[in-house]
This record gives C-alpha cells, sequence and structure tokens, in this order.
DNA sequence: TATTGTTATACTCTATAACTATA
DNA sequence: TATAGTTATAGAGTATAACAATA
C-alpha cells in the first residue's frame, strides 16, 4: 500500500509538473499564481508563509511571474517594505487555462471510475489523510502544510 | 483528487524515509539492499538500471552499504571488470528489520480501515495506477519503472 | 572498439546568511 | 531594534563526461 501510494503520487506530480510545462509554468509559478489569486492582496511575505516557500525563494517565483507580465508586485499602502502581489489580467487568463488543464489531468486519472466510485475512493483516501496527518490546507503539489517543507 | 494523491504519497514517502534512518538507512539503501537481496548475485549494473540509478550513483551507495558491512563486492566469474552485489548476514539482518518496520508503517497508514476496505482501496488505487500508465515493477519508493528517472 | 566500474566535474536547487530600506 | 524584500553564497544532490582495466 505504502509503496503504491508513493508510486502513484510521484507519477501523478510528475504528469501535472508536465501539465503546467505546456503552459511556461512550472508547479511552484501555478501554486503561488493560484495562492496570490484565492488570496487577494495579499503580502509578498504572508503568501510565502501559506505555502511554506521561503523568502530568497518568493523572490525567484515572483521575479518569474512577474516577468511574464502574470502578476504584479504593487506598494502596500502604509508599510513602504512590504509589496502586494496583484493577479494581473493576463494571470487570471493563465490561471484559467492551468485549472483547465487540471480538471483534464483530473479526468484522465479517474478515467473508468464511476462516480460512486471515485467518491469512494476520496473518501478512503481522506482516512489515510488522517492517519498519516497531513492536513487538507494549502495548494496543489506538495503538502506544505504545517511541517517544515518548501514548495 | 489529482491533489490528494500527490499530497499522500509525498508523505508516505517523507515517513517511510524517516522510518529507515532509524535504521541508518536512506531510502535508496533499502532499495538497492533488497533489490541485491531479491536478484541474488547480479552485476552492480544489473541492479543499477534495475532500478534506474545511473552508474555513478550505484557507486556511491554500494560504497555506504559496503561500508556499514550490509553487502560485499565480489568478483566475477568470467568478467573482470564486473563485481557481483551479494547480501551479507548483516544485510540480511537489518533488511528483515527494516522490512519489519516497513510494515508497521503499512499498519499506521492503514489503521482504522477494514480488511475489504484495504482491499478496495488497492483495487482502486491499481487502476488509478493504470490509467497512470506506471508498471507495477520494481521496489519501495519512487517509481523507477521505464521512465528516465533515479531514485 | 566497447563495456564495467570509478572518479572528477559541472549543474541545479535550495536554504542561510548578509544587506537595504523602511518601521 | 526588528522586519520585508533582495542579493550573495554555500551546501547538497545529481547527472555527464573523462578514465582505467578488461573484454
Amino acid at each position: 500500500m505504502g509503496f503504491a501510494l508513493s508510486q502513484i503520487g510521484l507519477e501523478t506530480s510528475r504528469q501535472f509538473g508536465e501539465v503546467m510545462g505546456t503552459l511556461g509554468l512550472e508547479p511552484r509559478h501555478f501554486a503561488v499564481l493560484h495562492a496570490v489569486q484565492r488570496d487577494e492582496d495579499q503580502t509578498q511575505q504572508a503568501i510565502g508563509d501559506l505555502l511554506a516557500i521561503p523568502a530568497s525563494t518568493m523572490v525567484a517565483i515572483v521575479d518569474h511571474l512577474e516577468g511574464e507580465g502574470l502578476i504584479e508586485r504593487r506598494p502596500h499602502v502604509s508599510d513602504r517594505r512590504a509589496r502586494i502581489l496583484h493577479v494581473t489580467k493576463r494571470g487570471e487568463t493563465l490561471l484559467a487555462e492551468a485549472m483547465a488543464e487540471a480538471m483534464v489531468q483530473e479526468a484522465r486519472i479517474c478515467v473508468g471510475l464511476g462516480a460512486n466510485e471515485r467518491a469512494q475512493l476520496l473518501a478512503l483516501l481522506a482516512r489515510i489523510s488522517l492517519n498519516l496527518g497531513v492536513s487538507s490546507s494549502a495548494l496543489p503539489d506538495r503538502g506544505s502544510g504545517n511541517r517544515p517543507q518548501t514548495i
């Protein structure tokens, strides 16, 4: 069981990386882009903390996303040290495409499974998650959660 | 679903690494040790190919295992370039302990699941594996299989 | 000339610690 | 003095390519 889970998990995340690659994104870029859209107008550090990404790594990721015109760094109204992250129109568009691709992958993973089989599997996985102590927080790829981990 | 699978797989393999760590093994060491026991008296390269581990990495892993007295490099009868890998008595003992620990982890993962729920989950995961194209070959941790991958 | 194992090297990735500008 | 973001740096990990012995 442990072997199957780890094998499947690795392959799932590998294929997800491939899919994102077709859109010019790495999983980390997608994760940050998604988090920035969800928690609109948060500080760069706040987003980094949320995903357990160290500050110096965040710089590189945000640099990339900003270079692609997908997000903007905006000044913080009251703290001139901080930067507010904001998804651009182009970022929203790409994120929508990325989500669509993710749905396609989702469908590919579950091909041949009926609706109740899928529900059954999800329920069993939820119990496994509890046993493993993974908190169902955060975003695609990588657990982040509460452990000292990163993207 | 994809997120859950990748999250669970990552955590499973992380915890497996922790468990192996208590025995002084990294997952890669366990994988090679296990493979050497299963495919007794194979060439170092043959084992490496089996696990998709590049030759130079194999050297380091086998160095470690030999340094711990868990396996031996023996001369090949007909090819003096090649080395035959052989599990020592001590290696067998440690491997048995490692397998026992793996069983404990297995039990921890499946706590609260009845026998038929476990079977159900395994069956569903097998179908997911097919959808993902993972061949159920190889050894614990990491997919290896046929893709250009490594430990 | 090709192949096994080894060594050396270059590359990527990541985190730690210094640095600046603000607070 | 502490903090947000940045930059520089060092460390680990991995693969690629050169190398020696043998086929």
